[in-house]
DNA sequence: TAAAAATACTCCATAGGTATTTTAT
DNA sequence: ATAAAATACCTATGGAGTATTTTTA
């Protein structure tokens, strides 16, 4: 609080007991914040720190030195950690009481700012890009109605750049995106991640097979995204990796465009699976599995770095984060049911 | 909260929209703790950021910062700031609510964790060098009992490593030193400068001076301070400026041998004023003034840093800071009262 | 022996400082 | 003109990650 206060004289100065002492003490301070309350809850409830790390989207470590930090400044130990599983002891409920009649406050000043700001505390405003896809969202929209009957959920499909826009600005409270990049007011949550397959006409040779291997690409007719995209990047390295050198017919910078050029036979793309599933299903296009598992599309959540997120809006990422990554692991075939 | 999940890849691609947004928006995040509730309810209570900012030991510039990442987190304007002085905007006063019933809350669980810990909420801890003085304390303690009538007070006098040690160790709330030495454990608060005079031996021929010139040190027998204590190197360096060699006849490691061995007629020192009163108006010593005003011995407080002080704990350091750094300045006459 | 928690080590974001500019009376 | 607040700029630190060790059942 008062660092450099005597720092021109007396830091010169060095007493040698006190340099003893930072050898002998180790400890991992750290700020007390609303997360640590929330992670002492969780903790608490579930008796098991890696649990309560996890829910909290934070590391095992990460949780361990928190609870240290927060017993250091409390000068009491919460924990009796003797015994498997961890139980609180009397400072540890009398802490855990704290952290909930906290929170609970919390969530009603919450409330009354939403309303304040005439919004419904219940309205989640998304933004996402296009590919995200609208079947998708429709089964997140149900699960979120079924959780949250009150609440809304209001989705903006734009431009990737858009959406960085619209949850900078705070007009979305969370944006979906591929290739999430984190930024000085961007935070990310990985959401998952994608497979990317060979799309091709219906009416292509390879069109029935179970799998392509990445050499025999080498010099098709290829569509692909606008060069300065990552997910363009990344494919064209996959290709470097492999040796393949394929014939480049198009560029464009989204993928509706990509499908239509691939469906009318103009050169084969490689995209992620769940954008073709509808038009699969109806037979517009046909996708071979690629051998390439490593490559992925990965989407991920943003929301504007310390933005306390409202209610409806945590019961949504964890509505997304709830299927974990591997939804992106389907087949090529039309995923069956979800 | 997620930041290198996708370090590996995707942070070697550069949106270049991205890096634009951050030119765009340049903003103060920051994290929200108890710090920020008192600064904050500082803030509404006395409309006025700069002395908010000092009643929390803080710089104008940190309230400022802080303030605006509290509105972005929040992300609702919490003051209007077109008018002085500032006052509070409706979410301001939800705020500002909420602050006081956390700040209350947090109350009711350190007094809780106190109990049970087995002490009374209203003692304080204090560990203090031997210097300080129990003249001082006497006066300090006066004030405490004023204020906290219920309080205790426990001063334990000891070393200055012992100092450290009982408030690293959790015995004191609060140490006293002389030249605090923030560390990785150890905050330090500053308290006041203590003037720093030349004491003699009644029967000292300069005994009756008003003041002495440092290049008249010249020569004379000296009794000092063990060379490795900061205020041995300070004066050393004093004297070694102003171009002056002295005799020293004796080094102590503690200011109460150094004024028997200055009494019995040894040599002459250099120390702090406030030291000297009670045997100066005893008639032991004589001190005159150095015309060195840069000489001071500067004291602290510390505590552990983290370490959230209780409410009697604050009020000891309120009462200590009141009066400010000048007491020092009194001169070597036997200052008069207070 | 395996699972959970604690610790070692590292990195970079950020809290907060000083200095300066902008704003409101 | 002046006092207060905001901003520019910089640095030390501490929050949180991965990797490893220690602990309990």
């Amino acid at each position: 609080m008062f660092p450099q206060v005597y720092g021109t004289e007396a830091s010169l100065v060095n007493w040698n007991f006190l340099s003893l002492f930072n050898q002998i003490y180790l400890w991992y301070p750290r700020g007390v914040n609303l997360d640590t309350l929330r992670l002492f809850r969780d903790i608490a409830q579930t008796r098991n720190l890696t649990r309560a790390a996890e829910m909290n989207g934070v590391s095992q470590s990460a949780a361990s030195q928190a609870l240290k930090a927060l017993e250091d400044a409390l000068g009491v130990a919460l924990l009796n950690r003797r015994v498997r599983p961890i139980e609180l002891t009397e400072a540890g409920r009398l802490y855990y009481d704290f952290c909930r009649d906290v929170l609970r406050r919390h969530e009603e000043l919450e409330a009354g700012l939403e309303k304040l700001k005439g919004r419904v505390a219940g309205t989640v405003r998304i933004a996402s890009i296009y590919s995200v896809g609208i079947s998708e969202m429709a089964r997140l929209e149900g699960e979120f109605a079924r959780r949250l009957p009150g609440a809304e959920l209001r989705v903006e499909y734009l431009r990737p750049e858009k959406v960085y826009e619209a949850v900078l600005a705070d007009r979305a409270d969370l944006g979906l995106v591929s290739y999430p990049e984190p930024s000085r007011h961007i935070t990310v949550i990985p959401w998952r991640q994608e497979q990317m397959v060979l799309a091709l006409a219906p009416s292509h040779a390879w069109a029935g097979r179970a799998s392509v291997r990445p050499e025999e690409l080498e010099g098709q007719d290829f569509v692909g995204f606008d060069q300065d995209l990552p997910i363009s990047r990344n494919i064209r390295r996959f290709l470097r990796e492999h040796g393949v050198e394929v014939n480049w017919v198009f560029h464009f910078d989204n993928i509706q465009s990509m499908k239509e050029a691939v469906a009318l036979g103009t050169g084969m793309a490689i995209l992620p699976a769940p954008v073709l599933r509808a038009d699969i299903e109806q037979g517009r296009l046909a996708a071979v599995r690629l051998e390439a598992p490593e490559l992925v599309r990965p989407l991920g959540i943003i929301h504007r770095k310390r933005k306390q997120l409202h209610r409806a809006a945590q019961v949504f990422v964890e509505i997304l984060r709830e299927k974990p990554g591997e939804t992106a692991l389907l087949d090529t075939a039309p995923a069956s049911g979800r």
